[in-house]
DNA sequence: CGGGCGATTGATTGCCTTCAAACGTGGTGG
DNA sequence: CCACCACGTTTGAAGGCAATCAATCGCCCG
């Protein structure tokens, strides 16, 4: 169920891929290629475009009155960002590592939801989503210790990356730091621990192997 | 513009009452008094209405899994909460003081949104303030020291209670601290700091009188 | 006047940050 | 091919800030 009829045939001129954003509401846009740390787009400039991961991560962050950078969030293949609703970005988004994006006008999609009622409601879906979310790390960061945000940290990026138990983390302890509002050496110290723990193995820095799932479980819950 | 006829004339029994959820969008409800601290809805369960606060103070909160409190958000006079547009409340509700709240169906909005785009705007808008909210009190609490948190409060709520810069604090000192991820001690001991600073005055523990506003910018920058 | 609850104040502890230094790995140029 | 440098990471030591523990205060209400 398209909402945009695609013009053009998939052997043309690779100018507009397939986005779904929802259940039954799909709409074309433009792939686009951003290298390590490449801004996508910058905390207001005008927001005309929403944007979907299809491989690499990408983060969206802001900064705080003082300077330092707080992390929003990170996105993985298949997340939707940039979906504000509003005139321009209220934060910025970079590329961790290198990352394939499919940008769509914004236009496009509230036409889309002005006359789709599945389009209306999937775009009302996401941002359900990104307000649990928000919520969620809120709650984490008023709460929680170093330990504890670490290993809530790894389960959830866990539930996306792992492969066999295995993770590979796109990311460096600095975009941790600032994602969990700790510092580097906080994360990895938190790191450190665990592996003496043996609730982790950390063959090199970014790779992660779970081995006590059920310790890490045990640090969220603290 | 209504999109339920309002079928009892207004001298009748005070069974319904008209919300204006966005410009140009309104819809009748229910009007229901709580008195302070009675609890509006809980976390878990089934989510039919979306309420309006008419007078009073209601706060939303969720609890962490190790038994502490979390307040998401104070709402007052105007407020629209419990759009979470779930199946279920993702939290739970209260009255801070004694509040007269306006409860909305839901399945009432979601017809009126599929059917009028302005409404469907108007929600889309009220998630958006909230989830621009709910990033702004992430960074808070990532990032502020205790003072700055607690003068980042008082601003925040001066701008929706101040009546010629004095403050009439509906909730306790627990409840901002629950609010700004502090215990009820450093709450007031950053009040106590300000007023030594004479950034504010407190006639008593609940009355605020903003004497340096400007000193409390300041902090909030920090 | 007495009881109870919320708020304040003080003393101490504990955790995270800060400051500092060493480590390891990947990349470059000799 | 190896030496060297740069950067991200780890580890250690010290300090700071908020939490915790504890006692007192003040106010409202009976």
């Amino acid at each position: 169920m398209q909402t945009q009829s695609t013009i053009a045939p998939s052997f043309c001129a690779p100018k507009t891929e397939t986005v779904e954003i929802g259940p039954g509401f799909s709409v074309a846009g433009i792939p686009i290629r951003f290298e390590r740390n490449e801004e996508i787009f910058g905390e207001g400039e005008p927001a005309d475009y929403v944007y979907q991961v299809k491989s690499g991560a990408v983060r969206t962050m802001r900064f705080s009155s003082d300077g330092r950078r707080q992390i929003l969030a990170f996105h993985l293949a298949g997340d939707v960002f940039g979906l504000e609703l509003g005139g321009e970005h209220a934060f910025s988004a970079e590329a961790v590592s290198k990352a394939e994006v499919v940008a769509v006008r914004r236009s496009q999609l509230e036409k889309a939801a002005s006359v789709d009622l599945n389009a209306a409601n999937a775009l009302l879906q996401l941002m359900r989503q990104s307000l649990a979310l928000a919520r969620e790390h809120a709650l984490l960061l008023a709460r929680k210790g170093a330990g504890e945000r670490v290993a809530v940290f790894l389960l959830q990026i866990g539930r996306r990356l792992v492969s066999g138990g295995e993770i590979d983390l796109p990311m460096s302890r600095a975009d941790i730091g600032d994602f969990l509002g700790l510092t580097i050496e906080s994360v990895s110290r938190a790191f450190s621990e665990m592996e003496h723990n043996h609730s982790i193995a950390l063959p090199s820095s970014r790779h992660v192997i779970m081995r006590d799932r059920r310790a890490l479980l045990q640090l969220e819950a603290a």
